[in-house]
DNA sequence: TTAGGGGTTCCAGTTGCTGGAAGGTCAAGA
DNA sequence: TCTTGACCTTCCAGCAACTGGAACCCCTAA
Protein backbone atom coordinates (compact mmCIF):
# COMPACT_ATOMS: atom_id res chain seq x y z
CA UNK A 1 0.00 0.00 0.00
CA UNK A 2 1.37 3.87 -0.82
CA UNK A 3 1.89 5.77 1.52
CA UNK A 4 -1.38 8.25 0.25
CA UNK A 5 -3.53 5.10 0.79
CA UNK A 6 -2.20 4.52 4.25
CA UNK A 7 -2.51 7.74 5.25
CA UNK A 8 -6.68 7.23 4.07
CA UNK A 9 -7.26 4.42 5.98
CA UNK A 10 -5.01 5.76 9.06
CA UNK A 11 -6.77 9.24 8.79
CA UNK A 12 -2.87 10.86 9.19
CA UNK A 13 -1.34 12.95 6.69
CA UNK A 14 1.01 11.53 4.70
CA UNK A 15 3.47 14.25 6.43
CA UNK A 16 3.11 13.12 9.58
CA UNK A 17 3.41 9.45 8.47
CA UNK A 18 6.85 9.96 6.67
CA UNK A 19 7.89 11.73 10.24
CA UNK A 20 6.47 9.21 12.34
CA UNK A 21 8.69 7.02 10.70
CA UNK A 22 11.62 8.84 10.83
CA UNK A 23 11.61 8.70 14.23
CA UNK A 24 10.95 5.00 14.20
CA UNK A 25 7.29 5.23 15.69
CA UNK A 26 5.97 2.98 12.20
CA UNK A 27 8.62 1.67 10.19
CA UNK A 28 7.08 0.03 6.51
CA UNK A 29 8.91 -1.06 4.54
CA UNK A 30 10.41 -0.61 0.76
CA UNK A 31 9.60 -1.37 -2.77
CA UNK A 32 12.37 -1.40 -5.19
CA UNK A 33 11.45 1.53 -6.75
CA UNK A 34 11.86 3.43 -2.80
CA UNK A 35 8.52 3.89 -2.46
CA UNK A 36 6.88 2.98 1.06
CA UNK A 37 5.11 -0.33 1.16
CA UNK A 38 2.43 -0.19 4.23
CA UNK A 39 1.00 -3.85 5.63
CA UNK A 40 -1.96 -4.00 7.20
CA UNK A 41 -0.59 -4.27 10.30
CA UNK A 42 1.86 -0.94 9.46
CA UNK A 43 -1.84 0.75 8.75
CA UNK A 44 -3.39 -0.49 11.76
CA UNK A 45 -0.61 0.57 14.52
CA UNK A 46 -0.71 4.16 12.68
CA UNK A 47 -4.32 3.98 13.52
CA UNK A 48 -3.48 3.05 16.77
CA UNK A 49 -1.00 6.10 16.81
CA UNK A 50 -3.75 8.17 15.85
CA UNK A 51 -6.19 7.67 18.40
CA UNK A 52 -3.24 7.48 20.92
CA UNK A 53 -1.86 11.27 19.86
CA UNK A 54 -5.46 12.50 19.75
CA UNK A 55 -5.95 11.18 23.65
CA UNK A 56 -3.29 13.28 24.53
CA UNK A 57 -0.26 11.19 24.92
CA UNK A 58 3.03 12.59 23.70
CA UNK A 59 5.21 10.15 20.92
CA UNK A 60 7.03 8.83 23.43
CA UNK A 61 4.60 7.35 25.45
CA UNK A 62 2.83 6.80 22.24
CA UNK A 63 6.20 4.60 21.13
CA UNK A 64 5.73 2.75 24.67
CA UNK A 65 2.42 1.92 24.26
CA UNK A 66 3.08 0.46 20.58
CA UNK A 67 5.33 -1.80 22.44
CA UNK A 68 3.41 -2.80 24.88
CA UNK A 69 0.61 -3.22 22.66
CA UNK A 70 2.90 -5.72 20.50
CA UNK A 71 3.92 -7.36 23.71
CA UNK A 72 1.85 -10.06 24.23
CA UNK A 73 3.12 -11.01 27.54
CA UNK A 74 2.97 -7.50 28.69
CA UNK A 75 1.57 -6.62 31.96
CA UNK A 76 -1.48 -3.91 32.28
CA UNK A 77 -0.21 -2.02 35.18
CA UNK A 78 2.56 -0.95 33.08
CA UNK A 79 0.13 0.65 30.42
CA UNK A 80 -2.33 1.91 33.24
CA UNK A 81 0.74 3.50 34.81
CA UNK A 82 1.61 5.47 31.71
CA UNK A 83 -2.38 6.14 31.38
CA UNK A 84 -2.68 7.56 35.04
CA UNK A 85 0.34 9.31 34.96
CA UNK A 86 -1.15 10.83 31.74
CA UNK A 87 -4.34 11.79 33.18
CA UNK A 88 -2.79 13.38 35.93
CA UNK A 89 -0.67 15.58 33.50
CA UNK A 90 -4.14 16.16 31.59
CA UNK A 91 -5.88 17.32 34.95
CA UNK A 92 -3.10 19.59 36.07
CA UNK A 93 -3.10 21.42 32.90
CA UNK A 94 -6.99 21.76 33.37
CA UNK A 95 -6.50 23.32 36.50
CA UNK A 96 -3.85 25.92 35.07
CA UNK A 97 -6.29 26.83 32.48
CA UNK A 98 -9.45 26.76 34.97
CA UNK A 99 -7.66 29.60 36.76
CA UNK A 100 -6.54 31.27 33.97
CA UNK A 101 -10.00 31.35 33.16
CA UNK A 102 -11.60 32.46 36.14
CA UNK A 103 -8.93 35.46 36.02
CA UNK A 104 -9.63 36.32 32.48
CA UNK A 105 -13.20 35.76 32.89
CA UNK A 106 -13.68 38.62 35.35
CA UNK A 107 -10.77 41.05 33.74
CA UNK A 108 -13.50 40.96 31.06
CA UNK A 109 -16.16 41.04 32.36
CA UNK A 110 -14.65 44.45 34.30
CA UNK A 111 -13.87 45.89 31.22
CA UNK A 112 -16.31 48.66 29.37
CA UNK A 113 -14.88 47.99 26.10
CA UNK A 114 -15.40 51.53 24.83
CA UNK A 115 -13.43 54.06 23.42
CA UNK A 116 -11.69 55.12 26.71
CA UNK A 117 -8.24 53.92 27.86
CA UNK A 118 -9.04 52.98 31.17
CA UNK A 119 -9.18 49.37 31.19
CA UNK A 120 -8.55 46.75 34.49
CA UNK A 121 -7.15 44.13 32.18
CA UNK A 122 -3.97 46.29 31.95
CA UNK A 123 -3.67 47.20 35.13
CA UNK A 124 -4.36 43.90 36.46
CA UNK A 125 -1.12 43.48 34.18
CA UNK A 126 0.99 46.65 35.15
CA UNK A 127 0.77 45.38 38.47
CA UNK A 128 -2.28 47.30 40.27
CA UNK A 129 -3.08 45.45 43.70
CA UNK A 130 0.69 44.49 43.71
CA UNK A 131 1.61 45.28 47.36
CA UNK A 132 -1.19 45.03 49.29
CA UNK A 133 -1.91 48.56 50.53
CA UNK A 134 -2.98 50.17 47.45
CA UNK A 135 -6.93 49.78 48.70
CA UNK A 136 -6.57 48.94 51.70
CA UNK B 1 20.38 48.12 36.20
CA UNK B 2 22.21 44.94 35.30
CA UNK B 3 20.21 41.70 34.02
CA UNK B 4 20.39 39.64 37.14
CA UNK B 5 18.77 42.45 38.77
CA UNK B 6 16.63 43.27 36.62
CA UNK B 7 15.31 38.98 36.37
CA UNK B 8 15.13 39.43 39.64
CA UNK B 9 12.84 42.33 39.74
CA UNK B 10 10.33 40.87 37.23
CA UNK B 11 10.19 37.50 38.34
CA UNK B 12 11.93 36.29 34.61
CA UNK B 13 15.17 34.29 33.89
CA UNK B 14 18.11 36.16 32.57
CA UNK B 15 17.65 33.92 29.44
CA UNK B 16 13.97 34.63 29.16
CA UNK B 17 14.93 38.30 29.12
CA UNK B 18 17.52 38.21 26.77
CA UNK B 19 15.00 36.41 24.41
CA UNK B 20 12.43 39.10 24.60
CA UNK B 21 14.84 41.61 24.05
CA UNK B 22 16.01 39.46 20.77
CA UNK B 23 12.21 39.65 19.37
CA UNK B 24 11.73 43.40 20.39
CA UNK B 25 9.84 43.06 22.93
CA UNK B 26 11.28 44.80 25.85
CA UNK B 27 14.16 46.57 24.42
CA UNK B 28 16.82 47.71 27.01
CA UNK B 29 19.74 50.46 26.79
CA UNK B 30 23.69 49.30 26.35
CA UNK B 31 26.08 50.67 28.72
CA UNK B 32 29.56 51.56 27.06
CA UNK B 33 30.82 48.27 27.68
CA UNK B 34 27.99 46.36 26.13
CA UNK B 35 25.93 45.38 28.88
CA UNK B 36 22.22 45.60 28.95
CA UNK B 37 20.77 48.59 31.46
CA UNK B 38 17.75 48.04 32.44
CA UNK B 39 15.88 51.18 33.68
CA UNK B 40 13.00 50.97 35.80
CA UNK B 41 10.37 51.36 32.90
CA UNK B 42 12.03 48.18 30.89
CA UNK B 43 11.58 46.06 34.33
CA UNK B 44 8.35 47.08 34.57
CA UNK B 45 7.50 46.41 31.36
CA UNK B 46 9.11 42.95 31.91
CA UNK B 47 6.72 42.59 35.00
CA UNK B 48 3.77 43.53 32.66
CA UNK B 49 4.58 40.77 29.87
CA UNK B 50 5.01 37.93 32.82
CA UNK B 51 1.88 38.35 34.49
CA UNK B 52 -0.08 38.28 30.62
CA UNK B 53 2.08 35.25 29.89
CA UNK B 54 1.10 33.69 33.39
CA UNK B 55 -2.37 33.97 31.77
CA UNK B 56 -1.17 32.56 29.26
CA UNK B 57 -0.82 35.37 26.69
CA UNK B 58 1.09 34.55 23.50
CA UNK B 59 4.11 35.98 22.74
CA UNK B 60 2.68 37.96 19.68
CA UNK B 61 -1.11 38.93 22.15
CA UNK B 62 1.52 40.26 24.85
CA UNK B 63 3.29 42.41 22.12
CA UNK B 64 -0.03 43.94 21.09
CA UNK B 65 -1.33 44.71 24.88
CA UNK B 66 2.11 46.18 26.12
CA UNK B 67 1.60 48.59 22.71
CA UNK B 68 -1.50 49.43 24.18
CA UNK B 69 -0.64 49.70 27.46
CA UNK B 70 1.61 52.31 26.68
CA UNK B 71 -0.71 53.64 24.41
CA UNK B 72 -2.65 56.31 26.36
CA UNK B 73 -4.89 56.92 23.67
CA UNK B 74 -6.36 53.63 23.54
CA UNK B 75 -9.64 52.34 23.67
CA UNK B 76 -10.35 49.58 25.90
CA UNK B 77 -12.15 47.93 23.30
CA UNK B 78 -9.28 46.69 21.45
CA UNK B 79 -7.62 45.35 24.94
CA UNK B 80 -10.69 44.05 25.79
CA UNK B 81 -10.85 41.76 22.03
CA UNK B 82 -7.90 40.20 22.59
CA UNK B 83 -8.59 38.88 26.20
CA UNK B 84 -11.78 37.75 25.02
CA UNK B 85 -10.17 36.36 22.04
CA UNK B 86 -8.08 34.33 24.25
CA UNK B 87 -10.37 33.42 26.59
CA UNK B 88 -12.13 31.39 23.99
CA UNK B 89 -9.25 29.65 23.31
CA UNK B 90 -9.23 28.80 26.20
CA UNK B 91 -12.21 27.84 27.30
CA UNK B 92 -11.60 25.66 23.81
CA UNK B 93 -8.70 24.17 25.45
CA UNK B 94 -10.70 23.04 28.55
CA UNK B 95 -12.99 21.72 26.68
CA UNK B 96 -10.91 19.50 24.82
CA UNK B 97 -9.05 18.28 27.66
CA UNK B 98 -12.23 17.62 29.47
CA UNK B 99 -12.89 15.79 26.98
CA UNK B 100 -9.52 13.59 27.19
CA UNK B 101 -9.52 13.46 30.85
CA UNK B 102 -12.94 11.72 30.58
CA UNK B 103 -12.48 9.00 27.63
CA UNK B 104 -9.08 8.69 29.78
CA UNK B 105 -10.34 8.11 33.00
CA UNK B 106 -12.94 5.64 31.88
CA UNK B 107 -10.44 3.38 30.65
CA UNK B 108 -8.08 3.67 33.32
CA UNK B 109 -10.57 2.95 35.35
CA UNK B 110 -11.32 0.06 33.84
CA UNK B 111 -7.90 -1.34 33.65
CA UNK B 112 -6.73 -4.01 36.13
CA UNK B 113 -3.14 -2.59 35.89
CA UNK B 114 -2.18 -6.50 36.84
CA UNK B 115 0.49 -8.72 35.61
CA UNK B 116 -2.10 -9.89 33.28
CA UNK B 117 -1.95 -8.83 29.31
CA UNK B 118 -5.82 -7.95 28.59
CA UNK B 119 -5.95 -3.93 28.88
CA UNK B 120 -9.15 -2.04 27.78
CA UNK B 121 -6.81 1.17 26.81
CA UNK B 122 -4.92 -0.43 24.31
CA UNK B 123 -7.90 -2.40 23.43
CA UNK B 124 -9.47 1.48 23.07
CA UNK B 125 -6.69 2.46 20.72
CA UNK B 126 -6.19 -0.40 18.59
CA UNK B 127 -9.95 0.25 17.44
CA UNK B 128 -12.29 -1.65 19.69
CA UNK B 129 -16.18 -0.81 19.19
CA UNK B 130 -14.86 0.59 15.30
CA UNK B 131 -17.36 -0.29 12.92
CA UNK B 132 -20.37 -0.35 14.93
CA UNK B 133 -21.58 -3.37 15.02
CA UNK B 134 -19.11 -5.10 17.63
CA UNK B 135 -21.84 -4.98 20.59
CA UNK B 136 -24.84 -4.21 19.35
C1' DT C 1 47.72 38.78 39.92
C1' DT C 2 44.27 35.94 40.33
C1' DA C 3 39.79 34.29 41.35
C1' DG C 4 35.02 34.75 41.16
C1' DG C 5 31.01 36.25 39.58
C1' DG C 6 29.09 38.94 36.57
C1' DG C 7 28.17 39.94 31.53
C1' DT C 8 28.13 38.95 26.11
C1' DT C 9 27.08 36.23 21.65
C1' DC C 10 25.78 32.33 19.06
C1' DC C 11 24.35 27.64 18.21
C1' DA C 12 21.62 23.69 19.14
C1' DG C 13 17.80 21.31 21.13
C1' DT C 14 13.07 20.90 22.77
C1' DT C 15 7.71 18.94 20.61
C1' DG C 16 5.26 17.45 16.74
C1' DC C 17 4.68 18.35 12.97
C1' DT C 18 4.11 21.26 8.32
C1' DG C 19 5.38 23.66 4.00
C1' DG C 20 8.14 23.82 0.14
C1' DA C 21 11.80 22.89 -3.23
C1' DA C 22 14.02 19.76 -6.30
C1' DG C 23 13.80 15.74 -8.40
C1' DG C 24 12.59 10.43 -9.42
C1' DT C 25 8.62 7.09 -10.93
C1' DC C 26 4.66 5.37 -13.02
C1' DA C 27 0.44 4.74 -15.75
C1' DA C 28 -2.39 6.45 -19.34
C1' DG C 29 -3.43 8.85 -23.48
C1' DA C 30 -2.09 11.13 -28.15
C1' DT D 1 7.36 7.16 -28.26
C1' DC D 2 6.52 11.14 -25.87
C1' DT D 3 4.23 13.79 -22.69
C1' DT D 4 1.32 14.87 -18.93
C1' DG D 5 0.00 14.65 -14.37
C1' DA D 6 -0.30 12.36 -10.23
C1' DC D 7 2.23 10.19 -7.41
C1' DC D 8 6.60 9.27 -4.76
C1' DT D 9 11.33 10.52 -2.69
C1' DT D 10 14.72 13.42 0.26
C1' DC D 11 16.18 17.40 2.57
C1' DC D 12 15.84 21.96 4.56
C1' DA D 13 13.44 25.50 7.07
C1' DG D 14 10.11 27.18 10.22
C1' DC D 15 6.53 27.35 13.86
C1' DA D 16 6.34 28.84 19.87
C1' DA D 17 8.79 30.12 23.53
C1' DC D 18 12.17 29.31 25.50
C1' DT D 19 16.52 26.68 27.58
C1' DG D 20 21.21 24.80 27.93
C1' DG D 21 25.83 25.19 26.86
C1' DA D 22 30.18 26.77 24.84
C1' DA D 23 33.41 30.30 24.29
C1' DC D 24 34.69 34.47 25.54
C1' DC D 25 34.78 39.47 27.78
C1' DC D 26 34.52 42.53 32.02
C1' DC D 27 34.87 44.10 36.67
C1' DT D 28 35.92 44.08 41.46
C1' DA D 29 38.15 42.65 45.57
C1' DA D 30 41.70 40.36 48.08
Amino acid sequence: MNIKDAARASGLPAKTIRYYEQIGLVVPSRRANGYRDFSETDVHNLAFVARARALGFSIEDCHALLALYQDKSRASADVKAIAQRHLDEIEAKIRDLSEMRDTLSELVLACRGNHRPDCPILASMSGAGESGNSEA
